[in-house]
DNA sequence: GTCGTTATTTGTCTAGGACAAAACATGAAC
DNA sequence: GTTCATGTTTTGTCCTAGACAAATAACGAC
């Protein structure tokens, strides 16, 4: 009957835990405690998965591991209904329905009062102001256990469909800075490579975006073929924070000089900026930054 | 100046080889072989990792690793160059302009190009064939060392665009069957996901999408959120075949036995059906397997 | 409080061995 | 010549247990 338990690798995939991290978690800490089949290897059982999946979330929420492995059940709800630092703004009335539409699973509605909202508030004040904070109060019920992992995605669903449809609809930028945009391997998140591309476009720039998850190797070449003046990457809360850095400086000896690399998204938050790439913390930032490569480089 | 060496955690995102692989590789076959760094930890060169890449799409299209591993440049290049079986249909007219804009990094004309074509042949027949085959064409280009790894990713990115574009413009499905769309963890390709959409929306029937990689666990809690009658799974051709049939069992185990569960793409076409899955190959195998399902669930 | 130094925590890497499932080859029977 | 059942090779994934560097916390001096 209880079929349904996951091999270490398939761990892995779903949680996004390394297999070394997971057995090393083991050695230390007691848990995850799978259990073992005939050869010996490690089964998974689903509470234990879903039980990692918060952990993971918790961890890229700031906590550390040895607290997060160590605690209890209550302690671990604890954790996750009392969220990190700031005391969550107010959810206006807008933000409540679209919430409540997705809790209904209705689909059709969440689209209408995504689009009417986002033509209400105009494009700017949308993707700076409520994307950012719909996208957190998501997360927030997820780890509440308010919100399943599928209502989850069936938002990011009809906001990148809606984002994608409002960048169609703008006028295509053929100003300067030409920018690429991308994330790297491992970084599956698109919702912030949509919302950069929306602001930067709303300001005349050129986007070209390739997706997510390009080779490091590929980008001096998309920046050559595209004449980029800058080369933008988007890392969400989920990518681990310690191989950014040597990402970057990997990146950055990989491109030539005048080409600008920047660097935004909630992963990037806590960190110091390596030389020569410009780290962009919160979305608006992207706007000053954007105003200050104008000035640096004048039409010509 | 080379400080551009990837570690072997670095190739595994970069390629999508696992550790274990490369490591087991570099010790039965002698390629690849990293270089050491003050550690002795593995130091991939850029070209070693290229040829990863190359050999990793090979390997999709089913050669066999002790072939491609003992060749030399020159004879994979050939492999390459050769694909498989299927004597390329030629090339129309709009498929090789739109090749050639993608080629041309002309983002504004692939973009026309694709719009038109799409228009001009209607939704349906464009998924079914010019889609299918200009996938299959860009991923050839790249073998051949024609294009990119970007110049894909742009590709991509459009076609995406434009789909999501056509399935926003049909009228929302109201119709049976209720089908769920998404892909499992790891299998990140949604070309797929998106043209199948586009062909059961056309049909009228329900089509509520979760974007790709929804936890296995998830997906009985939203079908049952949904009244799913199907949930629909996309493989592409880069999944590692050996986990789908573990995979579609437990999930199989998961589903309550009245929802139906479908799987598609590449990389279930060399596949054996574990019971109570269809199997539906090629794309057009969907409608049939649509119809199929109608006949058997009269309305009511 | 702030700074610099030591201690702990934590993820990732190493080695080589093992095994099951898939793919291929071989040969017997029809 | 095809079909089916065998045996053999290939191949990916998993195992253990140890090591180390980078990030973080803790501590004492100022």
């Amino acid at each position: 009957m209880n079929s349904t338990a996951f091999t270490i690798g398939a761990v892995e995939r779903d949680t996004g835990l390394a297999k070394d991290t997971l057995r090393v978690w083991e050695r230390r800490y007691g848990f995850p405690q799978p259990l073992r089949d005939a050869n010996g290897e490690r089964l998974y059982p689903v509470e234990q998965v879903e039980r990692l999946r918060l952990i993971k979330r918790l961890l890229d929420q700031g906590f550390r591991p040895g607290r997060l492995l160590a605690a209890g059940d209550e302690e671990l709800a604890a954790l996750a209904a009392a969220p990190a630092e700031a005391p969550a703004a107010p959810a206006d009335a807008a933000l409540r329905e679209i919430l409540e539409r997705v809790k209904a699973n209705d689909v059709a509605g969440l689209r209408a009062t995504l689009n009417q909202t986002m033509h209400r508030q105009g494009l700017q004040y949308f993707v700076l102001d409520t994307v950012p904070r719909l996208n957190e109060a998501v997360g927030e019920a997820w780890m509440r256990g308010e919100f399943q992992v599928f209502e989850e995605h069936l938002y990011t669903e009809q906001m990148q469909s809606l984002l994608r449809q409002a960048i169609a609809a703008l006028p295509a930028g053929r100003g300067s800075p030409r920018v690429v945009l991308t994330t790297v391997p491992d970084e599956q998140h698109v919702l912030g490579l949509l919302m950069s591309e929306c602001l930067l476009t709303l300001e005349g720039a050129t986007c070209i975006s390739l997706g997510t998850q390009t080779p490091l190797a590929d980008l001096p070449k998309a920046a050559a073929a595209h004449a980029a003046d800058i080369v933008a990457l988007s890392f969400s809360a989920a990518f681990p924070v310690r191989q950014i850095v040597p990402l970057l400086d990997r990146l950055r000896a990989l491109l030539p000089p005048e080409t600008a690399l920047w660097a935004g998204g909630a992963g990037c938050l806590r960190l110091a900026p390596p030389a020569g790439v410009l780290l962009v913390g919160p979305l608006g930032a992207a706007l000053d930054a954007l105003a200050e490569w104008r000035v640096a480089h004048p039409a010509g």
